[in-house]
RNA sequence: GGGAGCUUAGCUCAGUUGGUUCAGAGCGUCUGCCUUACAAGCAGAGGGUCGGGGGUUCGACUCCCUCAGCUCCCACCA
């Protein structure tokens, strides 16, 4: 068979994707196996596939794939997210841009288009998921407003709203004037942002309504929201405004009276000490309102623009009537002066539109109970958060945690159950035909046509909370109570969850209230939280940077194998990752290594007769040691979620210690054969290197095991059993490394000589030096070794592995000088060394205090040290002749 | 404003209860090689006062204090 010298993953993966998929290996049942289960956190149904998703879904589907080649039951479900917000902003978008407005459209005709673009486009990332390998249980594909689930999130609010936790009330929320819906606090991002700092000359009113020559400054931000000013507060200690007191000044321009009022909010040393308190559009000034009962007046509009209860500026955007009150004040006589200020405001997560904290009707959820509950899941460690400093961030959030605004003034989304009865009274029920059976309780002349549906919908995280549990059995939200279905009851909890550290507290601390409220158990066990992908430069990915690149081109240019390597490549937990190309070329490389490394085995011919060459023989068995090693180690990097440093371990041991050395000690002479011994090892060896490396890179490995000899329809690797650690022998591994180094030894001599490998050398070494390896060195040093050998020893090249002193006679070629200067200096640094640690050895605190073992080794320095000396001094005597 | 974290080789990062010759890895760099699997490669080499200062200790990259720089999270100072 001829294989081209690089390999080519674009003629495989689809290939053995759709294999894996014929054959159902990503399926999972309920069995008698141990399961092993990861939820997806579900992508936004109209997302597509960018590097934080390759990273995250890459570390999913290692997890994934090793655990079924440990043996577990694997279950890895995906789906998507409605993403109410985003998803209705985008329908919104793309109907502005056909020409029609949100407005004119019903809700059932709009929801239509959003279900029309939800079909066209839902698919798109779950399809690109598979281009990356991802071994999701395809067939358990959830959506977030599947009919089932959405039903679970119903009965979830009835739930809580029965269990008293849900409540409706009018509040400051955040209002989001591009999205026109209140959003969450946790969906508020707040970043400083340049503005101006208005100083405002409000009048003191003779008490008529008329102004006086005296007046008060008042330092705002908003002077566009002047009209809505229900008083003026100062504070009660500050003896500079004790005049002010009980006065009423005017509010410019509109020349509304308003009273001063005292609250010691105030702080005296901020602005000038006066606040204006507009109760309808400041969280603060609302609560020093309802203090000292003012009245609430809102003059901006669901847009942010300025309605008429303003009386000026009607109908302009907020910003615009920012601007021009600025030159209406100026003009008027009301602006003392205007400051640049740099203060934090905050912006929507989804839209980026600057908030609004603005009065409305909202429903809320209690969010105490579950909080302290949710925190003591993961004090206790039952949820372990990796790495775990985010603890920390994790417990101050749960112990300030305010109740959750879950009502939404959009359509996508599952809508909320409330039904209202014309008198303003309302019911909560799961159906409408309950809603009317309650309804008529409380008034039965009530007929359906009466009762009108709360018209919010809820946020999106009130069903994604859910979603451990819904995917396997939507049935159980909202009712603790009921038995779990089959799949709950064999898959709750799942083990791990690979998420970002943003949606800690939006989705991962609130999966952990729903996991305990309805299962009275922990949604998962881990939680890997990653990094955020940047680019080399340590950029946020960005579209207007133009540095996220488009993670298919990068499958198409290098393979998916190689884009999951580069990503894991950088990966600690909670580290973010700096992503560079070259990182994926390093993975490239790494496919053409393992490539190149099974072209050179499968060209080989077996030689029956041939016997196994001492060198092969040993290497055989040092090979398969250091393999019972490396798993070793691979393991318990594994079970401390360091996927990385699993990663790098395996990578060095093929790269380096399986291509580098292994393969070149038992590498047959040109046109011999190789011993059938040593080639079934070989052979041994490479298949579970593939395995080794397939939760990495499934793809190659796959290509590589199925080629190694003919395999029946319906077996794979994947399910091939994972490597185990056997005992090893650590002398021998040690032995080897000596040899490696005498190797290197060596060569460095033929580099610094200019000696050309082929050219065979003589290798002096003394008694002591480990035998067995003497065949290996010979091989890949190309060196006749001459055990105790002194030949020529005065015309050497010598140099020290650990405490043994070789020498490689050279005739002619040897710079005496250079080498008695290189032996002196090297006596010379061993003396200061041993100086050290008989300094050490000769503390009588050391010696007493430190334990046992580390004394030993100061020892074995101290004997090591003279030894070298002694090597050292001997072969300058012979030098020097 | 509050909290958390970071600073180790040119770059990105490990360093797991203070103690093995422990100052590491990958990439990059330098040198020599198209050697019969692989130049996307092979062989060899160089490279760091562990941010500064102080302290505890027989012993500090590791623990404490302090200074400097950076990052993130939370937050209603108009």
């Amino acid at each position: 068979m001829e294989l081209s010298a690089k390999y080519n993953p674009s003629e495989t993966e689809d290939k053995w994707y759709a294999y894996w998929l014929e054959h159902k290996f990503f399926h999972s049942e309920p069995d008698d196996r141990e399961p092993y289960t990861v939820v997806i956190p579900p992508p936004n149904v109209t997302g597509i596939l960018h590097m934080g998703h390759v990273l995250n879904n890459t570390l999913n589907d290692v997890l994934v794939r090793k655990a079924r080649m440990d043996g577990k039951n694997a279950c890895w479900v995906p789906g998507t997210d409605h993403a109410s917000i985003a998803t209705e902003n985008k329908v919104v978008a793309k109907l502005r841009a056909e020409g029609i407005e949100k407005e004119d459209l019903t809700r059932e005709e709009f929801l239509k288009y959003a279900w029309e673009w939800k079909e066209k486009h839902g698919g798109i990332i779950l399809s690109q998921l598979r281009k990356l390998g991802a071994s999701c249980d395809w067939d358990r594909t959830r959506f977030t407003m599947d009919p089932d689930l959405s039903e679970a999130v119903i009965n979830t609010f009835v739930y809580f709203y029965r269990k008293g936790y849900i409540y409706r009330g009018i509040r400051m929320v955040n209002w989001d004037p591009v999205g026109h819906t209140a959003v969450s606090d946790e969906e508020v991002i707040h970043r400083d942002t340049v503005s101006k700092f208005y100083h405002l000359r409000y009048f003191i009113s003779d008490g008529n309504g008329n102004p006086t020559d005296r007046y008060i400054i008042i330092a705002t931000t908003r002077p566009e929201t002047i009209m809505a000013d229900a008083a003026i507060c100062i504070n009660p200690e500050d003896e500079r405004y004790h005049w002010l007191k009980g006065k009423k000044v005017l509010i410019p321009l509109i020349n509304k009276e308003i009273p001063v009022i005292e609250d010691s909010y105030v702080e005296m040393g901020f602005g000038t000490g006066c606040l204006k308190v507009t109760p309808a559009h400041d969280v603060n000034d609302y609560e020093i309102g309802m203090r000292h009962n003012l009245p609430v007046l809102d003059i901006i509009d669901d847009h942010g623009r300025l309605n008429e209860k303003a009386q000026i500026l009607v109908g302009e955007d907020r910003f615009d009537a920012r601007r021009k009150i600025e030159g209406m004040l100026r003009e008027a006589g009301n602006l003392e002066k205007v400051e640049d200020y740099t203060s934090p405001v905050g912006y929507s997560e989804r839209t980026d539109a600057v908030i609004e904290p603005r009065l409305s009707m909202q429903w809320f959820l209690k969010m105490d109970a579950l909080a302290k509950e949710a925190l003591e899941s993961v004090e206790s460690g039952k949820v372990k958060l990796i790495p775990d400093k985010y603890r920390n961030t994790y417990r101050h959030w749960m112990e300030n945690v305010k109740d959750w605004c879950i009502s939404r003034q959009l359509w996508w989304g599952q809508r909320i159950p409330a039904y209202y009865l014309p008198d303003g009274r309302f019911v909560v029920e799961p159906t409408p035909e309950e809603a009317l059976a309650a309804a008529r309780k409380l008034d039965p002349a009530i007929t359906s046509s009466d009762l009108r549906q709360d018209e919010d919908v809820l946020d999106t995280w009130f069903s994604s909370w859910l979603w451990p549990i819904s995917v396997f059995d939507p049935a159980k939200p909202g009712h603790p109570e009921a038995a779990p279905g089959k799949d709950l009851a064999y898959y709750y909890p799942t083990n791990d969850l690979v998420t970002g550290p943003d949606i800690l507290f939006f989705w991962v601390a609130r999966m952990i209230m729903a996991g305990n409220e309805f299962m009275k158990d922990i949604p998962f066990r881990n939680v890997y939280l990653t990094g955020i992908v940047r680019d080399k430069l340590g950029r946020k990915m960005s579209k207007t940077l133009g540095n996220s690149p488009d993670p298919l081109d990068l499958i198409g240019k290098y393979g998916a194998d190689a884009v999951r390597l580069g990503m894991l490549l950088c990966s600690s937990a909670g580290n973010d990752i700096l992503y560079d190309e070259a990182q994926i070329e390093q993975g490239r490389n790494f496919c053409n290594k393992i490539w190149n490394a099974y072209r050179l085995i499968s060209g080989w011919k077996v030689d029956g007769d041939a016997r196994v060459p001492a060198a092969s023989g040993i290497a055989v068995g040092w090979f398969r040691d250091r393999m019972n090693q490396v798993v070793e180690q691979v393991e318990d990097h594994f079970s401390k979620f360091r996927i990385s440093d699993a990663l790098m371990t395996i990578y060095k041991f093929f790269w380096d210690e399986f291509c580098s050395w292994y393969l070149e000690i038992v590498k047959p002479a040109y046109n011999t054969g190789i011993d059938a011994s040593t080639y079934r090892a070989t052979r041994e060896f490479f298949s579970s290197l593939l395995k080794m490396i397939h939760p990495v890179m499934p793809f190659i490995t796959e290509e590589l095991w199925q080629s190694m000899e003919p395999r029946k329809d319906g077996e794979t690797i994947m399910l091939q059993r994972y490597p185990s650690a056997g005992k090893y022998d650590s002398s021998l591994i040690s032995d080897f490394e000596i040899a490696f180094e005498t190797v290197a030894g060596v060569r460095n001599i033929r580099q610094q000589k200019n000696i050309s490998p082929k050219e065979t050398l003589v290798l002096n070494v003394k008694a002591g030096f480990p035998e067995r390896v003497i065949p290996v060195i010979s091989k890949l040093a190309n060196v006749e070794v001459s055990p105790d050998g002194d030949a020529g020893k005065e015309t050497g090249v010598t140099f020290l592995v650990r405490t043994f002193e070789l020498s490689v006679p050279l005739t002619g070629l040897v710079n005496v000088e250079e080498e008695i200067a290189k032996l002196e200096a090297a006596i010379a640094y061993q003396e200061k060394f041993l100086e050290s640690v008989r300094r050490k050895l000769s503390n009588e605190k050391f010696v007493n205090s430190a334990p046992e073992k580390v004394v030993e080794t100061e020892r074995k320095k101290e004997a090591d040290s003279l030894a070298k000396i002694e090597a050292a001094r001997a072969s300058l005597k012979a030098l020097k002749g």
